[in-house]
DNA sequence: TCCTAAATAGTTGTACTACAACTTTATGAG
DNA sequence: CTCATAAAGTTGTAGTACAACTATTTAGGA
């Protein structure tokens, strides 16, 4: 049942009715529809707003509190974290760096030096709980901001997760939005993150004079738990500025 | 109003009364109480465990799932999160790093090779706010598990903030601890990641050969929003696992 | 016996009401 | 004008009721 919220909300995530109010308010919030430290309406007046009952505004709002984008005060209300543009850039929220990078105003682009399907390496097989023996699906990009690469990526996928017709549209576009459609996006991701040096890890006629690296290794999984795709992302160190908010 | 929970709290952070069933959760998670994947008590009973009402619990529970704890399913229940024991060494987790090595087992120890009193850098001042003249205590440590050095730590304080029968307890000891005493502690954090190559920054008997480090750049904030201190903390690149988990 | 479908019990999600606890603003005395 | 007090406003907790969903049990038919 989704609700109309006359503050027409988007119903592309549906998942509970907090999680819808909590998705759109933050929209609201990354927005910029209030200023950093403003004070937002009141959980009365929001669950007017959003015609539902004030223990949902009130999941939502926690859940904001919890992820550090609003600051809830006893008996005064709930004011937006002065954080700057920096949330944006949340390490925690980083799902599709592309559309990370398009969010901070930037142009964003992909070059793409191999795509095949091939047996996976122990790392992988482990990484996505299959054997040596099965295919999976191995992808080389140069990820760019503003025509310049920040980072180098190497995923891998679980083939026999992936419809065939899928496989086209995740070597041309975006990973996160093919996987959605076939209602297979990861809900949760485990990552590693290292520092590192090498000359083995860039390439192209663009490939940065540093060789330090920020490396992201993630498994991702989906919502029964199984992995999906793994993979590591190499930021040049410099290029990419990774954001982490703490709160009690 | 502290509460007898039955379940023995240590009432050391209050807070609300959801932040306290909050907390003990967690520990009783961290603790493992239940396996990865098991299903923990429902909302009915712990709301009986803990006399308070069942919407106090689901503050509690909705922040845990936030935080990626747990996975609570619409008509069965919340179960406990399969990331073996990677949550603990969480990103956003991090306060005292110590803390955290001690939770994992080991033995943690801190050497200090500096700590002075003197007039802010640039940056310093500009993360702290405040100007040129100001004084501010400058501690530099290197942090080691098990007898290993795991990281170099750089940190400076806002001395205004701070009383000076304190500052010999942060030189000392626990950083987070000594200024939980004074009501002080950082409800907040802005951290940047970098990766650095360098030889300037390891020192002492056990410098480790590696001169790859990942650069942790914090500011730390009070509720008022007012910067407390600022630091770099430079951990030894393979021998701290940093680990993320992201919840869509 | 086996399989399917329906009934049942159990759990989380939402709504509504009421009041407690806290904060901010308004009020009034001096 | 200052300060204490009162009042109004906001979030926190409690309790009840029911909706929505899930997991289990039961009943029935092949």
């Amino acid at each position: 049942m989704s609700i109309d919220f006359g503050k027409n909300i988007s119903k592309s995530s549906a998942g509970s009715l907090g999680d819808q109010v909590r998705d759109h308010l933050r929209k609201r919030i990354l927005n910029h529809e209030w200023d950093a430290g403003a004070k937002i309406p009141g959980e009365f007046e929001l669950a007017a707003q959003y015609k539902v009952a004030r223990v949902t505004i009130r999941t939502a709002l926690r859940s904001l509190e919890t992820q550090g984008l609003i600051d809830i005060r006893h008996g005064s209300g709930a004011y937006i974290a002065d954080f700057g543009d920096s949330v944006r850039a949340g390490l925690q929220e980083l799902r599709s760096i592309t559309q990370t990078i398009r969010e901070m105003g930037h142009k964003a682009g992909m070059i793409t030096r191999l795509s095949e399907v091939r047996n996976p390496n122990s790392r992988e097989a482990t990484d996505l709980q299959i054997d040596n023996d099965n295919e999976v699906l191995h992808i080389e990009r140069a990820i760019t901001a503003d025509d310049e690469v920040v980072a180098f990526s190497y995923d891998t996928f679980n083939i026999a997760e992936i419809p065939k017709s899928v496989i086209k549209k995740i070597t041309t576009g975006s990973v996160f939005a093919a996987l959605e459609s076939i209602q297979k996006h990861p809900v949760r991701a485990r990552a590693e993150l290292h520092a590192i040096s090498s000359k083995e890890i860039g390439w192209g006629r663009s490939k940065p004079k540093s060789e330090l690296y920020l490396q992201l290794h993630q498994v991702h999984y989906l919502r029964d738990g199984k992995p999906i795709f793994t993979g590591d992302t190499y930021f040049v160190e410099g290029k990419f500025q990774f954001i982490i908010h703490r709160t009690v």
